[in-house]
DNA sequence: GTGGAGGCAAGGGAGCCTGT
DNA sequence: ACAGGCTCCCTTGCCTCCAC
């Protein structure tokens, strides 16, 4: 932000600097920028530009196009500051689209008008989401758009979470142990909690060491003195989460999370006493599930 | 024989990257 | 700033491959 620090080299060729005031009004749009896609993007410029324009030095017509360029890089260049160079691969960026896919599962099912899973279903899919998206009014898309940004800039709800603690994030830990591997030489072991849709705890010990060019750890070496440990922790973190989560919760609610509690608390505890909790047996494929089950026969 | 893993199908949207 | 090309994502069940 230093003025006097601007460039000396052929003067001719560089851009005036943004002015601390213009530097402000984009600061001021740049978090609604790092939410937003495509077309609202432009939005947002057009608003940056006018209000911006406002504070700029006088300038010809010319010179104006060039700052409406230095506003969209300024932005750009800023659109996700904790990773310039490349989105994590593990982020997820909703959209309106994405978020009506979820929400109208079941209508956009029923709208392709063919057998689910089949190549009928599967060709009228895109279509069927854009008659509900057509069936919408502006105000549902704009809030579509809304939750959006809340999915993407906080979290997505619970069950949206466990839906995809099931289907990605075995391939996730998989991804992340590789690349460890890989770029730093780090071995990892994942001992992992995560709540179901039917608000049911699993823990899950994970190891991918015997695909990365070693032995595995959960094969060779006696893992379950962590799981006590762990199992305390998860009972404590669980819950804490939950409570935290919305403070509008009415009685009713809270006493079946309170049920809820006590059932995850047995589960743990039976834990406790030793017995691996490979409930999300799915999530594994053959090789992990047959060195889970090897481990749970050696320690029984 | 059984059962899990992974590929596959169509097609529209969206983001990223590159070049201008 | 933006066009165009490329790649990935998303949907669900079928089907093949493979290990046991």
């Amino acid at each position: 932000m230093d003025r006097s620090n601007s460039s000396v080299h052929s003067p001719e060729k560089t851009k005036q600097k943004l002015t601390e005031e213009e530097l402000v009004v984009l600061q001021s749009h740049l978090e609604e920028w790092k939410e937003a896609t495509g077309k609202d993007r432009k939005t947002i410029l057009r608003v940056v530009i006018k209000e911006a324009k406002m504070q700029a030095p006088k300038m010809d017509a010319r010179l104006l196009k060039t700052r409406k360029s230095m506003y969209w890089d300024w932005l750009y260049n800023r659109r996700a500051e904790k990773t310039l160079k490349k989105q994590s691969k593990f982020s997820k960026k909703w959209t309106a689209r994405l978020v009506i896919e979820h929400q109208y599962k079941k209508e956009i099912l029923e709208k392709t008008g063919a057998r689910p899973g089949g190549k009928e279903m599967i060709k009228y899919y895109q279509g069927a989401v854009n008659a509900i998206m057509g069936g919408l009014s502006e105000e549902q898309l704009e809030e579509s758009n809304k939750t959006a940004i809340e999915w993407s800039s906080r979290a997505p709800p619970t069950d949206v979470q466990a839906e995809f603690a099931q289907k990605k994030a075995p391939g996730m830990m998989k991804d992340l142990a590789t690349q460890l591997w890989r770029q730093a030489g780090m071995r990892i072991f994942i001992l992992s909690a995560w709540k179901t849709e039917e608000g049911e705890v699993r823990i899950n010990g994970i190891d991918f060491n015997d695909k990365l060019e070693g032995s595995s750890f959960t094969d060779t070496k006696d893992w379950k003195p962590m799981l006590p440990e762990w199992n305390a922790y998860v009972g404590e973190e669980f819950v804490d989460r939950n409570d935290d989560e919305d403070g509008n919760e009415d009685r009713e609610e809270k006493e079946n999370r309170n049920q809820r509690r006590k059932k995850e608390e047995f589960t743990l505890e039976v834990d406790t006493y030793g017995l691996l909790v490979i409930l999300d047996m799915k999530s594994l494929n053959l090789e992990d599930k047959k060195s889970l089950i090897r481990t749970f026969l050696t320690k029984h």
